[in-house]
DNA sequence: ACTGATGCGTC
DNA sequence: GTCGGAC
DNA sequence: GTCCGACGACGCATCAGT
C-alpha cells in the first residue's frame, strides 16, 4: 500500500486549470476560507477575493499609491495638493474611478461595518500584539493608521492596488465579525508599515491628508478643461464620484444632466442666527424638532429620502400617502417629519427616533409604532414640480408653487417679517407654543444644493444652565491626542456627599483643553480604557438644548446638545446644582415650552 | 433568550 | 446637533 | 466665507457570548 501525498496548491492547479476554481472547487466540497487558508499558507483575503471572482487588471503596486498619499501629506498648500492630485490623475494605468475612489477616501458606497473595535482587534491578530498594547499606542497617537505602520513589520511591498481595492469592496459580504478580522489581518500582514497605515485609514473612511473634496473636483476639472462649478453641480445631483467619473466626457455632456425625481439631492442647510445677516423683509418659519425628509413624487411613485440619501419610504408609509396628495405630476419637496400624539400635539424628538432610525420592519412591528408615534410633515419648500427645476427661482416664487402643490396641514407656519421686531414677536409665540425655534429666510435666495448658506439661519433658545462638575475626563482622538477632550459631568445628591453622572460635554478651544489636561492630571484618582477619573473639584456652568430620560447616566437624565458655557473657579463642588433641580428643570421644559 | 459590543444614522 | 480652526 | 474634524445623546441592527 503507498501512501498517497497530499496534494499541493500547485497539483490543483493544475488540475483545475487557475487558482480561482481550486479555490470554487474547495468551497464547494465543503471546505471555509479559513480552512483553505490554513491548508495551503494562502492569505485568507485573497481566498476570499477568488471567491468573488477576482481578476486581476493591472499590476500597478498599492506602494505607488501610498507614496502619493505621503507626498499629499507632507505638501501645505492646497494649490500644491490640487497639482500633486492632477498629476495623480493622469496615470493611465488606473482607471478613473479606482482614482478617485482612492483620492477621496472612499471605496465603496456600502457599509463596511468596520470602526475602531475591529480595526484593533484585526491589528492583534496580525501582529501578536496584545490589545492593551494596541489601545495604549491608539492613546498616544490617536488614530489607528499611525498604530498599524508602527506594529507591521517591514517587508518588500507587494500588494496590488486591485488586490486593496476590491479587497476592501468586498467587506460587506463578510458578515461574521470575525470574518473580517480575518480578512483585514491578513491583508495587513501582507503590507508595509505604509501601507498599513493607508489601508487603515480607507478601511475607516478618512486619510487625514489634509485636502477638500473641492480640491479633487478642481484637479479633476483642471484635467480635462471642464469648469469646476459644472462639475460641482453634476456631483450634487448624480453623486460625487459619479459626477467626477463623468468630466472626460467634457462640458456639453456634463450640461446634459437634469435633475430628476427619484434621484436624491443633497439638501440646503441653515446657519445661526446673526442679526446682521438677515435681509427684509424675510420669511420667518416655525422651527419643528423633527426629521429632515426630501419627498420625491412622479405619477403614483413616492421616494422619501432622509438629510443624507437614506431610503426611507418603506418605513413611513403614511409621509407616502400624505404625497400622493400632492397637486402635482411630479415634484421634489423638502420638509420635516415630526412625531405627534393622537391629539395632534408635538411629541419629544426620541419617540421621532423610533419611526424614523429602522430601515425596515415586519408589517406588524411597523403597524404597531405608527399607533404609537404617528407621524406629519411640515413642507417648506420645492425643487422640482412637472418637469421643471426650481432651484434657481426666489424663495417667494417656489413658494407660490409649494402653496399650490402641498395642502395647508401640511405646510410649515410662517409669516414674512418686515423688520427684526416682527421677527422677535413671532419667534416668541414659536418657543411659546412649543417649538424648537424659527428659521429665518432670505425671500430672494436660490436653493443651494448641499450648502450651509446665510441665506437660511435658525434661532434657538439659550435654556437654563446647570452648574456640575467634571469627574472623568475622556482621551482625545485624531488631531486631539495627547489631550483629554471629553468630560464626564456630575451633579449633587440633595443630601448625601454622593454625585450623580448627566453626560459628557467637549468642543473646548485648543488653548482651554490644554491647561485643563494639565490641571486634571494633578487630581488624577484613577483610570480606565477611556480615560482618567479625577477628584470632583473643577466646576463648570453647562447649558443645552433638552433634558432627556436616559439609563446612559446615574442621575437618570441626560442633556442633548450639552455647551460648556464657563468654568466657575468662584464655585467649590459642594455648591454645584443637584439632581433635584435637574428632575424639576426636566418636569418644567414642557411646561414652559408646551410640546403643542 | 438575554445582554453587551460595535457600527450607523438621526438630531 | 455643536464647536473651533484650518484653508 | 466655507469646509471639516472632533465631539454630544439617542434608537436600531447585528453579531458575540453567555
Amino acid at each position: 500500500m503507498t501512501l498517497v501525498r497530499p496534494p499541493t496548491l500547485r497539483d490543483l492547479i493544475k488540475a483545475y486549470g487557475s487558482i480561482e476554481e481550486v479555490v470554487k472547487h474547495l468551497i464547494n466540497s465543503g471546505f471555509t476560507p479559513e480552512d483553505i487558508s490554513w491548508k495551503f499558507k494562502l492569505p485568507y483575503y485573497l481566498i476570499r477575493l477568488y471567491m468573488e471572482g477576482f481578476k486581476p487588471r493591472s499590476r500597478v503596486l498599492f506602494s505607488t499609491v501610498t507614496k502619493v498619499y505621503d507626498r499629499l501629506a507632507l505638501l501645505r498648500s492646497r494649490r500644491g495638493k490640487e497639482t500633486e492630485l492632477l498629476k495623480f490623475f493622469k496615470r493611465e494605468d488606473l482607471s478613473l474611478d479606482v482614482k478617485v475612489r482612492l483620492a477621496l477616501g472612499r471605496i465603496t458606497d456600502e457599509n463596511l461595518k468596520i470602526g475602531e473595535g475591529i480595526i484593533e482587534k484585526a491589528l492583534c491578530a496580525a501582529t501578536g500584539v496584545a490589545p492593551k498594547r494596541v489601545r495604549d499606542l491608539f492613546i498616544d497617537y490617536g488614530e489607528y493608521g499611525e498604530v498599524a505602520s508602527m506594529l507591521i513589520r517591514p517587508k518588500e511591498p507587494k500588494l496590488t492596488v486591485d488586490e486593496v481595492y476590491e479587497a476592501i469592496r468586498i467587506i460587506p459580504k463578510l458578515e461574521r465579525v470575525y470574518e473580517r478580522v480575518l480578512h483585514i489581518s491578513s491583508l495587513l500582514q501582507n503590507s508595509t508599515p505604509d501601507e498599513a497605515r493607508y489601508i487603515v485609514r480607507l478601511l475607516l473612511n478618512d486619510l487625514k491628508l489634509g485636502y477638500r473634496q473641492e480640491t479633487v473636483t478642481s484637479a479633476i476639472a483642471r484635467l480635462y478643461g471642464v469648469p469646476a462649478e459644472l462639475l460641482e453641480r453634476v456631483s450634487a445631483i448624480i453623486g460625487l464620484v459619479e459626477g467626477l467619473t463623468m468630466a472626460p466626457k467634457g462640458e456639453a455632456e456634463l450640461s446634459k444632466i437634469r435633475i430628476r425625481p427619484g434621484q436624491f439631492l443633497k439638501p440646503q442647510l441653515a446657519h445661526i442666527y446673526d442679526p446682521d445677516k438677515v435681509s427684509y423683509p424675510a420669511r420667518v418659519e416655525y422651527k419643528y424638532d423633527g426629521s429632515r425628509l426630501q419627498i420625491h413624487r412622479w405619477g403614483s411613485q413616492v421616494r422619501l429620502f432622509s438629510r443624507r440619501g437614506i431610503e426611507k419610504s418603506s418605513t413611513l408609509p403614511e409621509v407616502v400617502d400624505i404625497a400622493m396628495g400632492f397637486k402635482a405630476q411630479s415634484c421634489i419637496v423638502d420638509c420635516e417629519v415630526i412625531a405627534v400624539g393622537e391629539d395632534g400635539t408635538f411629541l419629544p424628538f426620541q419617540y421621532l427616533l423610533e419611526r424614523t432610525v429602522p430601515r425596515e420592519l415586519p408589517t406588524e412591528e411597523l403597524r404597531e409604532r405608527m399607533r404609537k408615534v404617528r407621524l406629519t410633515i411640515k413642507a417648506f419648500d420645492i425643487l422640482y414640480l412637472n418637469g421643471v427645476v426650481l432651484l434657481d427661482m426666489p424663495l417667494r416664487e417656489r413658494r407660490r408653487f409649494l402653496l399650490e402643490v402641498v395642502p395647508a396641514e401640511y405646510l410649515a407656519e410662517g409669516v414674512d417679517c418686515e423688520d427684526e421686531v416682527a421677527l422677535m414677536r413671532f419667534y416668541n409665540e414659536a418657543l411659546k407654543r412649543g417649538l424648537e425655534g424659527v428659521i429665518v429666510k432670505d425671500l430672494n435666495s436660490p436653493y443651494e444644493l448641499g450648502r450651509r448658506t446665510y441665506t437660511w439661519l435658525k434661532i434657538k433658545p439659550e435654556r437654563d444652565t446647570v452648574d456640575c462638575v467634571i469627574v472623568k475626563a475622556l482621551y482625545g482622538k485624531g488631531k486631539r491626542a495627547g489631550l483629554y477632550s471629553s468630560f464626564l459631568m456630575a451633579v449633587r445628591d440633595p443630601k448625601e456627599r454622593k454625585l450623580y453622572t448627566i453626560g459628557k460635554v467637549s468642543n473646548l478651544p485648543d488653548e482651554v483643553m490644554a491647561s485643563l489636561s494639565s490641571k486634571l492630571e494633578r487630581i488624577k484618582i484613577g483610570e480606565d480604557k477611556e480615560g482618567i477619573y479625577v477628584k470632583p473639584m473643577i466646576v463648570a456652568e453647562v447649558t443645552y438644548q433638552e433634558i432627556q430620560e436616559t439609563d446612559e447616566y446615574t442621575s437618570g437624565y441626560a442633556l442633548r446638545v450639552p455647551k460648556i458655557i464657563r468654568f466657575r473657579e468662584d464655585k467649590t463642588v459642594e455648591e454645584i446644582d443637584d439632581v433635584d433641580k435637574l428632575r424639576r428643570l426636566y418636569e418644567l421644559q414642557y411646561e414652559r415650552y408646551p410640546v403643542k
